[in-house]
DNA sequence: CTATATACTGTATATAATTACAGTATTAAT
DNA sequence: ATTAATACTGTAATTATATACAGTATATAG
């Protein structure tokens, strides 16, 4: 999916924007009145350009018949059992998507994984739950971070970070710390826990 | 809000169906083609209808400017610190309200109440944790209810319950049983906790 | 140098859609 | 017995909207 101009990424956010707050799309008159355009044919061309770059549809003939595409983007997958190798997001591991709900989750969600085992039960992480991840947040010490240690993923609380060792902890007495020396083994963080869901208590 | 009639009510599930699967409203033609009405004034006069009992407002000049008005049946409230006294979804206890996300959570949340203290750590709900609330499932021995004891609300797994005898325990060894003799002492339950929220983590 | 994409103005028109007006018929309430 | 609400048909007018066509101007890629 190509990239969208700035104008034309305002555009869609304006058509975003009008679905949240009156429950249906804008009309080329709409967005040329928003914007500022004196001729509703600009407002017309841009859809026409940001439909070809596949980010909305438009029905013809249909008055504000604009129906919005990405909606990958709304959508936040959970990660069921990962399949050893291969990436985390990868097909075969999601076990389904969820829309997003913005309000009741601030922080931004780039996948929910759900936890095996009980390593993490001293945190109040329990078997099943779902744990909220954020790729992008950079792995700090005291926090739980996503690991990938020679294509095990594991969940645990960040201990230690250096150059040639690092000290993940298992919040539960009777698992011990894990040593790993990134130099030797080969680790990965995928991502900082930011958020817990827990569907059935 | 009157009740609908049975035509009112497939009236306005085909809007929110035409909603759900296009992304914006039915025309009157819409609706009249879908129900078989030769006239779209049929459908008309069942929008206006619908208004008078509001359900819908219907934004005049405006195609397919219809909005739906039962927002609050999308809602979840969430309930922060309950004022003693009053009943637990006044709006006075209402913290903010978040959408309902069926897809994540299956079981049906009448409320989330903000957990306050530590009496539940043992079972994993931690203080500021959001636990979803279900009014309607009978308090049930093992399970997690949110109960009020004259005019305190609190969080507690169900013991034992008898004519006479309620017992609730904190999940936390520093705290004592609760036992409560309900002829002597008020006692109701609010609901059972069903899912389990944490924002921060 | 020449397409091609972007970003518009300006005008015009066919058609999509709302909405008023005039009816008919049935049922429930006063 | 009469009013009000429900549930439509049928027609028509006004306005809302999509959308084509003809331009202007700038930037970028080949």
């Amino acid at each position: 999916m190509k990239n969208l101009t700035k104008r034309q990424e305002e555009i869609l956010n304006l058509i975003k924007t009008h679905i949240l707050d009156l429950g249906f799309p804008p009309t080329r008159a709409d967005i040329a009145n928003t914007l500022g355009f004196k001729s509703p044919n600009a407002a017309e061309q841009h859809l026409r350009a940001i439909e070809k770059k596949g980010f909305i549809k438009i029905l013809s003939g249909a008055s504000r018949g604009i129906v919005l595409n990405d909606s990958s983007n709304d959508e936040i997958p959970v990660i069921g059992l990962v399949a050893a190798g291969g990436p985390i997001l990868a097909q075969e591991n999601i076990e389904k998507t969820v829309p997003i709900s913005n309000n009741l989750l601030s922080e931004k969600i780039d996948f929910y994984l759900r936890v095996k085992g009980d390593s993490m039960v001293d945190v109040g992480i329990f078997e099943e739950d779902l744990i909220g991840i954020n790729k992008s947040i950079d792995p700090k010490v005291g926090s739980v971070v996503v690991a990938r240690i020679n294509d095990d993923v594991t969940v645990k609380t960040l201990i230690e970070i250096s150059k040639n060792k690092v000290v993940l902890r298992a919040e539960n007495e009777n698992y011990p710390d894990i040593v790993v020396d990134p130099t030797v083994d080969q680790l990965a963080f995928e991502g900082s826990c930011v958020a817990l869901i827990r569907e059935s208590i």
